[in-house]
DNA sequence: ATTTGATCATGT
DNA sequence: ACATGATCAAAT
């Protein structure tokens, strides 16, 4: 699939996608449809990535670099609930002295996002799940407010060694958890005397909360 | 080992 | 019922 050129092609793509189940476009794209996502679970997101022409990979890139637009699925219930928090990309642990929140891969990320829900309530089977209408979405004065505020109070307990202190609850509509392959998995990171230590890697999230907002001024 | 794509599954 | 903490696979 060819990268689109324009953000018109890109959303014209994406509209001529709604509506269809992820059985069907594995069908076009010639790929299997696991039973379910536990042993592939960004298996919807890297389809959806394919029919849209993204090109960027596992590369720490936008997925459309020449249109700026990061490309995010949005698992959702039939009442358009969002059912997970999204994931926006890992947390630097260490070499982050009085970075700014424009300069932040947060807030980088999050400039320019195509948002494509998908009803993928567990109780539907992986191939009947159906894709929605897609939406660009850029941060409003009110939103971009909210991020920075939480970046700002999770970087700086990162950078004071009070990493330990952190939990999925710190934060208004951005949060810190656990990215790794499992809980034994180790990164450099600082320590509450700032002193080097090894802790677990941890990414930025968005909670459902701010999410299920952004539906809400999508589609009311 | 790290970053991408995320969802699973347990605790509250 | 829900969010937090845990986890899985591919690409680099």
């Amino acid at each position: 699939m060819k990268t689109p050129q324009t953000l018109d092609e890109l959303m014209q793509r994406c509209r001529a996608l709604a509506g269809f189940t992820l059985g069907q476009l594995a069908a076009e794209l010639g790929h299997a449809v696991p039973v379910h996502l536990k042993q592939d679970k960004g298996w919807a997101g890297q389809l959806l990535e394919q029919a849209l022409g993204a090109t960027a990979g596992s590369k720490a890139e936008p997925d459309f670099p020449e249109l700026g637009v990061e490309l995010k699925t949005l698992p959702i219930d039939q009442h358009g609930k969002p059912l997970e928090s999204t994931y926006v990309c890992v947390a630097p642990l260490t070499g982050i002295n009085q970075q700014l929140w424009q300069d932040s891969w947060v807030c980088q990320k999050l400039s320019l996002v195509l948002w494509l829900p998908l009803l993928a309530e567990r109780s539907i089977p992986v191939s009947d799940r159906v894709i929605g209408t897609g939406f660009l979405w850029q941060p409003d004065s009110k939103e971009q407010q909210l991020l920075q505020q939480d970046w700002e109070e999770l970087m700086e307990l990162i950078a004071l060694g009070g990493i330990d202190q952190i939990r999925g609850a710190h934060g208004q509509v951005l949060q810190l958890r656990p990215k790794a392959a499992n809980s034994r998995a180790l990164t450099a990171a600082i320590g509450e005397a700032g002193q080097p230590v090894q802790a677990l890697p941890r990414g930025f999230y968005l909670k459902t909360s701010f999410t299920q907002q952004l539906l809400r001024k999508a589609f009311g």
